[in-house]
RNA sequence: GCCGACGUAGCUCAGUGGUAGAGCAACUGAUUCGUAAUCAGUAGGUCGUCAGUUCAAUCCUGACCGUCGGCACCA
């Protein structure tokens, strides 16, 4: 006798148990056509299933944000059912929804490539079309297992064997077509809709263990509606448009080279970016009373063996030496160890504590071939590193000054927006629980210090202590993962490091390693692409363009870019004889903020006319007014009176 | 590192078993023109590298290097 609870508040009451597809009907029509699932008591259901005892009930229409998952996950099982009807032989393991789409991934002896693309489509809409009921079925272990063996699935015939006795076993079917699944599912394949595309292939190892084999994934898009999909397909170009790979080359910031693969050439005008990032961060940091230093690239290995990086991360060092002497060095992959042997130089006192070290710190590390991208993911970087040696008391109030300076420094660069993820102890770690314990507190204490609200990424900290990490999100959604704070009390002790205390005995200090841009070269890369290239400013390489309509200007356009430069900015002269449209073009293609064009009515009346890049508009002012405005706004931002 | 695709002029790309083309950029000349492409001409390539097959390879085969998309990795 369910008494059903709905989300106006309204109960419904039933002499026999009733399914969720009953339940629409006997609301209304219209509910019967547009649900698509249902959350029972805040679980998602397929709407087939019965409710046999008092419960509350959301129904899930194509307007509700879990229709998407649930479009996804459905797809990803069209596109198996069409897969092995085109390609027989072809084995099905896992499918799942994901953002912005879904995958599936085969095991077939010959890959998978974009020709078979169009076919497989084709039949994934012959599929939808036929608008087939899924049919959720309950099976008994063995007689699942037998099943896919009989047809040959080994690797679903190993899913099964792996799950849990107490998990039921549910098949979902779909015409003729039937696949292991947990569900939920919508009511037919026609739900799916037609906004889907398949984007990609690639190569994916069966359970993302990279001693399993290699199986065959393909990517696929899916969503509510054509206008859905067209948005994030146009999200996609922009993406690419966006590219640092791209921009770098385009405005001459970097270029990348076979001969030195995963470091960066910076040419001026990036060099110059670069260094703008690098003083401000600086005047940032010493505002904050870090102390910068500066420590050794090579670095003998009996210093990584006592930190511990030669045992556990030495396949990622590169490794140096010389003929003449026996030593073996390594280039440096972190800068703490370097750190605390400045730490360690002399006796230290509570007195100096906290001791904030700074370094911009030069780092190689030996990523593997694949991992390298552009200059976001680089094997020789630059870390705006520091190391904060504190007691345990300060990690708190030094964690909520870190966060306050990360988010000031994230405002000043243009990412207000960011989230936190705090991971905790992972499974394999060093130092004991309650080491574990103390310093998770502390940052959960820092966090509620510092007003921070964060996700729980379990399992995820540094073998060494908990983490904070920090995400920001780009003017196209993206998230990037950039700053960092990690808790250690293990590298103090591996080093020896140590202070007196305020009782005259020798205690350990905590460290806090931490990073707000990461690496440059990361952070850069980000930043190139949020801007599109179009940089504040402040930031950008070169800030105006001085050009001419006619050549009785000339002598002018020099005195207005004398002018500017005195006041420090970049700007170069374009007296080219091309039409002042032309050189409108190149120059906003260049990504230039500002272009100043002066002709014979500006050398007369000592003005010019000022256009934004992006912008159409021109505004004719005296030249001394457009110099002082350019000038303040080409000062940094930590500069800037009030 | 693994799977797949790709590598031709500075860039974007065409093309062929008989040693290569276009557009843009560059350079030269003409054009003095008012806010996103003026015209004409010139120059530019060991077709990623190394082997093999062939009378002949940029093209076919193999190995290697690199790039791209994923996977794994990201201390």
């Amino acid at each position: 006798m369910p008494a059903i609870m709905l989300p106006d508040g309204s109960v419904r009451h039933f002499d026999a148990p009733v399914s969720g597809a009953a339940l629409a009907r006997a609301i209304g029509p219209g509910l019967a056509r547009a649900a698509l699932a249902m959350k029972l008591d805040g679980r998602l259901v397929d709407l087939s299933t019965t409710i046999g005892h008092d419960a509350s009930v959301v129904f899930v229409t194509r307007r509700d944000p879990e229709a998407l998952g649930l479009i996804r996950h459905d797809a990803a099982h069209v596109l198996a059912e069409a897969v092995q009807s085109l390609y027989p032989g072809t084995q099905v393991t896992i499918g799942p929804a994901i953002e912005n789409g879904f995958y599936y991934d085969f095991a077939r002896n010959e890959p998978f490539t974009p020709e078979d693309f169009p076919p497989i489509e084709a039949k994934m809409r012959e599929i939808v079309a036929a608008n087939a009921p899924f049919v959720r079925e309950v099976w008994e272990r063995d007689a699942a297992i037998a099943f896919f063996e009989a047809r040959g699935e080994r690797f679903k015939a190993e899913l099964i064997r792996d799950l849990p006795a107490s998990e039921e076993i549910s098949f979902y079917r779909q015409g003729d077509w039937v696949d292991l699944c947990r569900g939920p599912h919508m009511r037919t394949t026609g739900d799916v809709g037609t906004a889907f595309k398949l984007m990609k292939v690639a190569g994916a190892y069966w359970r993302g263990d990279h001693r399993n084999p290699m199986l065959s994934r393909i990517y696929g898009t899916a969503w509510r509606d054509k206008a859905e999909l067209d948005a994030y397909l146009h999200m996609l170009e922009e993406a690419e448009r966006r590219d640092h790979r791209r921009i770098g080359r385009e405005m001459g910031l970097f270029h990348l080279q076979e001969e030195a693969v995963g470091s960066v050439f910076w040419h001026p005008k990036g060099w110059r970016l670069y260094r703008r990032t690098e003083a401000y961060m600086r005047r940032r940091l010493d505002a904050a009373g870090y102390q910068e230093v500066r420590t050794p690239q090579l670095v003998d290995r009996s210093l990584w063996e006592a930190s511990g990086h030669w045992e556990k991360f030495r396949e990622h060092m590169f490794i140096a030496s010389v003929e003449d002497e026996a030593r073996t060095l390594a280039l440096k992959p972190m800068n703490c160890p370097c750190h605390v042997q400045i730490f360690r130089q002399g006796v230290r006192s509570y007195r100096e504590l906290p001791l904030r070290m700074a370094e911009f710190g030069s780092c190689h590390r030996y990523e593997p071939s694949g991992a390298l991208h552009g200059i976001m993911r680089v094997r020789a970087f630059t870390q705006d590193d520091a190391h904060i040696f504190c007691t345990e008391a300060q990690v708190a109030p030094e964690t909520a000054r870190f966060v306050a300076l990360l988010a000031s420094v994230y405002r000043d660069l243009g990412f207000p927006d960011f989230s936190v993820k705090f991971s905790d102890r992972p499974p394999v770690r060093a130092g004991s629980d309650e080491v574990w314990d103390k310093a998770e507190a502390a940052l959960i204490e820092a966090c509620r210090l510092a007003g921070v609200e964060y996700t729980l990424n379990p399992g995820e900290g540094a073998f060494y202590g908990p983490k904070l990490e920090f995400v920001l999100r780009d003017a196209i959604g993206r998230e990037w993962q950039c700053g960092t704070l990690q808790v250690d009390y293990i590298l103090p002790d591996r080093l020896d490091a140590e202070y007196v205390a305020e009782d005259g005995t020798r205690r350990r200090p905590v460290m806090l390693h931490r990073a707000i841009l990461g690496s440059f070269e990361r952070f850069l890369g980000v930043m190139i692409e949020h801007y599109a290239g179009r940089f504040p400013l402040w930031l950008a390489p070169v800030q105006a363009v001085v050009t001419t309509v006619v050549s009785d200007a000339d002598e002018y356009a020099a005195e207005v870019a004398a002018a500017l430069r005195e006041q420090g900015l970049v700007v170069e002269v374009d007296l080219g004889r091309e039409k002042i449209t032309a050189k409108i073009r190149e120059h906003s293609l260049a990504h230039v903020p500002v272009i100043l064009v002066v002709g014979r009515k500006e050398a007369e009346a000592r003005t010019v006319a000022l256009r934004r890049l992006g912008g159409e508009a021109q505004d004719v002012l005296p030249l001394d007014e457009a110099v002082a405005r350019l000038a303040a706004e080409a000062t940094p931002p930590d500069l800037r009176s009030a």
